[in-house]
DNA sequence: GTCTTCATGTAAGCCGTTACATGATTAA
DNA sequence: TTAATCATGTAACGGCTTACATGAAGAC
């Protein structure tokens, strides 16, 4: 079987909230879905054009002085394939851990070391980032997204929780 | 920068706590790596040939039977090597979350309750499988190794517990 | 005698990143 | 006026997966 595509349902995700430009859909995406899902800036345009040719989104040009700017909107034909990825099989990702990797072959207990506090370092700063992400969520309006996204934040949340934790216990040892 | 194939440091990794063949080097790291370094079976062998040209490995050719082994030995600039990439920064992965995807951008009540109830049996069947590899891991001799891969494992434990008790609790909100 | 494991690879093709390219508008 | 942001892309290259290929040895 061959791996496909996600960038795709990530545009459409996006779209199911409302008609957006390319550009705009990479923002939004570099502001919020980055945090899980890192997409290259220049996937988004081909990809789109392709949801159009495939009628899953529709198109139309708009003029703002000389600046043209094309805003998509999701079709119910793209509404429908969407839900057909919800609804499908969840597939693993494949993890590469390089911290992890390098802990598994090294034998020098400074490496050791040396390894588990650059990692706690640049985890607590994460964490720090997440908190304030947080404190911003929490003050916007009460919806459905926003309870969905509190979800996916305290998961990002509790995950660096669990890792700060076991570095702090591991490296006493 | 461009991103640089890592697989070669895996395999130092390996040869490191000695001599092994690609078939050996494949399984082993199956065995073991694979929980948080997932490495397709045909990277493996062009890759050894990579390195003994880069002189980083040395290979030897056995036959047992009929039956054809090369055995590959890491040489002290492999060593060299592998001690430079432990030293060096550590990157991050890209994540990809396709659970999280699908949970950021889905409003139906019913669709998030599936999708929370699937993650978590997925996530409790690995948990359990990581119990088995500990019982077996502790029953090991003592030794550096086996310090540094309990630790990797309570890594992937906690990581993994910590998810679990997040699916339960924003479960039931 | 057939299936699994040992043992080693090649080739096609998608995926994704990086770098490159272009030009308008707005804020400092 | 210079930098940042808005806005939209193309091209090259390398990484990685999948499928394909081959054949010996041992287990059942």
């Amino acid at each position: 079987m061959k791996s496909i595509n996600k960038t795709r349902y990530a545009i459409l995700g996006v779209l199911l909230e409302g008609s957006a430009s390319g550009y705009e859909i990479k923002s939004l995406m570099a502001r919020s879905t980055a945090y899980f899902w890192r997409e290259s800036d220049s996937t988004i345009y081909p990809m789109l054009k392709v949801l159009a040719k495939e009628g899953k989104v529709t198109s139309e040009t708009l003029y703002v002085g000389k600046k043209k700017k094309e805003i998509f909107t999701i079709t119910s034909e793209g509404r429908e394939e969407f839900k057909k990825w919800v609804d499908g099989p969840t597939s693993e990702e494949i993890q590469r851990n390089e911290f992890l990797l390098k802990l598994f072959f090294v034998t020098d207990k400074r490496q050791v070391a040396s390894l588990f506090q650059e990692r706690l370092e640049k985890v607590e700063k994460i964490y720090a980032e997440y908190k304030k992400i947080e404190v911003r969520l929490m003050s916007a309006p009460d919806s459905i997204r926003k309870t969905v996204r509190l979800k996916a934040l305290k998961y990002g949340m509790c995950q660096l929780k669990a890792e700060i934790i076991w570095l702090k216990e591991e490296y006493e040892k």
